[in-house]
DNA sequence: AACAGTCTCAACCGCCTCGAG
DNA sequence: TCTCGAGGCGGTTGAGACTGT
């Protein structure tokens, strides 16, 4: 197939686009809409090509885009979502996107490259398979803080590393248990063709459950805080944390005060693994009963054959662990601390 | 103040899918 | 059914900003 290619032509600037550029472009599409790229920049007089004034509009210029950092909520949905990167080899930025309003696909890409991938592997984890970066290493660097065996008394609110392995690592083990559903009577090219075919419905699966959290994304800092204060709470957890740790606890309830409004923390409700499970429940009730949960996104996608439950086994993997290590994400963020209480 | 190293993110690249003809 | 162009995607690059020495 032979394809013209679309930015290479005489005269074609590329590079940083100038304000008076910017002008262009918006007036144009302000004028007669987002249609046609190929001709708008002849149609509006810029020496570019039409993909790249597409690119420019949908990542920088469109009004309705939000700007600056990622809110602690955004996070944790990126957070969330990166659990599926080994799950869903298409549109996964573009889907988690649309979960964060004003967000484009090209922010949330760069944001998880450049800071959230970064503290993940900081932390020892492979930001692609989840699973400790290396044999020798057994797994993520923990706080002092959960360390069973380190009953000194680390500084309150400084956080020192050791290399104990949690009890949980994220997603290491669900995640390989994740395969296609290919019968054995397949031949490789249908299930190549399957495999393709497979991809969208877990791009589609993938969403759904996206959409879920995210419909839920606004308190989720507050079920995460509060079920993290359960779980520290608990006669099991407590046992193993050093005193020390525990007037942290104390500290960080007190600071959650400042950051949400109350909330009963012995609602079953707020611990959060139990919460993704109640939630898709729900929903999957609704959905049974024509109910009219609106679902933000995904309201047209197909029934899907990968098993929820897989990946409702390593969403609540993965929180559980973020849950267990609440300072997990945060630790290179020496700047911030209102989230190393979180 | 000057330089070097690091970080950020807008922009580009190449490939893919979809839909019109 | 096939071809081809538009639009969309993830991966990558590199200029400018920032930070440390």
């Amino acid at each position: 197939m032979s394809k013209r290619l679309c930015c290479i032509g005489e005269g074609l600037k590329k590079g940083a686009w100038t304000i008076e550029e910017d002008k262009k472009l918006i007036s144009y599409i302000h004028d007669h809409g987002e249609v046609g790229w190929r001709d708008i920049p002849e149609k509006a007089g810029l020496k570019r090509c039409g993909k790249s004034c597409r690119l420019r509009w949908t990542n920088y210029l469109k009004p309705d885009i939000k700007r600056g950092e990622f809110s602690y909520e955004e996070e944790q949905i990126i957070n969330l979502s990166s659990c599926f990167m080994p799950l869903v080899a298409i549109s996964t930025w573009s889907v988690i996107a649309r979960h964060l309003p004003k967000r484009t696909d090209n922010e949330v890409k760069n944001y998880w490259n450049t800071h959230l991938k970064k503290r993940l592997i900081d932390n020892g984890i492979d930001p692609v398979t989840h699973k400790p970066l290396d044999s020798s290493n057994p797994g993520p660097a923990v706080p002092k803080k959960f360390d069973c065996q380190d009953k000194s008394n680390p500084d309150e609110h400084s956080v020192q590393w050791s290399s104990t392995t949690p009890a949980s690592l994220p997603l290491s083990s669900t995640f390989s248990s994740v395969k296609p559903k290919i019968s054995s009577g397949e031949t490789q090219i249908e299930s190549g063709f399957l495999r393709c075919k497979k991809r969208f419905e877990r791009s589609s699966s993938t969403s759904r459950l996206l959409n879920k959290v995210a419909a839920r994304a606004s308190s989720i800092g507050n079920i995460l805080s509060t079920s993290i204060e359960g779980t520290l709470s608990s006669p099991a957890s407590s046992s193993c944390l050093p005193d020390s740790f525990s007037q942290s606890s104390e500290h960080m309830i007190d600071n959650k005060e400042d950051l949400s409004t109350s909330i009963d923390i012995n609602i079953p409700e707020y611990d959060f693994p139990q919460f993704l499970e109640q939630f898709i429940n729900d929903d999957d009730e609704a959905e049974n009963t024509g109910g009219s949960n609106q679902d933000l996104l995904m309201s047209d996608v197909p029934s899907t054959f990968v098993d929820e439950d897989d990946i409702i086994g390593d969403i609540t993997s993965w929180s559980t662990y973020l849950l267990d290590h609440p300072n997990f994400m945060y630790e290179s963020d020496q700047d911030s601390e209102e989230k190393n209480f979180l």
